[in-house]
DNA sequence: GTTGAAAGAAAATCCCT
DNA sequence: AGGGATTTTCTTTCAAC
């Protein structure tokens, strides 16, 4: 496990306010040559801590205008029905995000989804009628405030 | 607002998918020449299709070990008590993620922090404390199952 | 052990057919 | 839409602190 010291975060957090900038122009900001910021970054990225990432695309300008967050319990919380839960749900394309959460039997699901139509065939199909679940409580978002992936460091 | 064509989902599939190889490899994938790619590429960039952005930070290998789900209840939802806790929001660099969701006085936030210590200071200074809330009840993640931001195109 | 300058390779961008 | 030239950026090497 790398160290990251005060040098590799103050180059985290230029790198994350400035995505669009070139190496040249953020060694500039960072006050260090290029080389050496690349030096910096290069083995952040090998120690897994910087992860180069695609694009991130605009749902809703490609007709995805539903998105939900989803509350599952589980019928029960045996190794074997959080696998099968669990597989199930790495499987659904629309699930973007799946965390099991405090409580014991539950998970956390966000979901996306054309419409409302499209959303309720989506969970019919492959959620309420799922062997391992017992319950579902949906959550649809409204309003986006924020959606940020810039850390506090 | 850009009509969105066959090639161009194909070409967003495959950045999605590709995060780390370069635009002729891309353009190689989806039987186009480099430069055909790149201006379907660009087209959507300026559409605002396609985000750049910056490269991801592992938050537990810089120290944000926990994560959590937090739902908050308004004391009411008049317009200036809305205005007030979403600017409040605005400003905390721990809340990633903030959406109003179903149900008129509520919302739903995605908080990182370094321990738990950390996250009780947080949310007793600055979220407990604030005028406009009524409640808030928070889920931790134990276990992240799946996170992606590849949609289905 | 860490930094910086400069050369080399590779990729992105633009223009023209 | 495709080929090719130009420009920019990334990566490596090597010398210096």
């Amino acid at each position: 496990m790398m160290k990251i010291t005060e040098v590799d975060k103050k180059i985290l957090r230029i790198i994350q306010k400035n995505a669009t900038l070139s190496q040249t122009e953020l060694a500039e900001m960072a006050n260090m040559s290029r080389s050496s910021f690349w030096r910096h970054v290069k083995d952040m990225e090998d120690a897994g801590i910087i992860i180069l990432q695609a694009p991130a695309i605009d749902e809703r300008k490609i007709g995805l205008k539903l998105r939900a967050s989803c509350v599952i319990t589980l019928n029960n919380h045996s190794h074997d029905v959080r696998e099968e839960f669990e597989s199930h749900i790495l499987q659904m394309p629309n699930v973007l995000e799946c965390y099991a959460t405090s409580g014991g039997k539950d998970y956390m699901l966000t979901v996306v989804a054309k419409d409302m139509d499209d959303y309720y065939e989506l969970m019919s199909s492959s959620i309420l009628d799922h062997p391992t679940i017992e319950s579902a409580h949906t959550s649809f978002v409204m309003k986006k405030i924020k959606s940020t992936t810039l850390l506090p460091i």
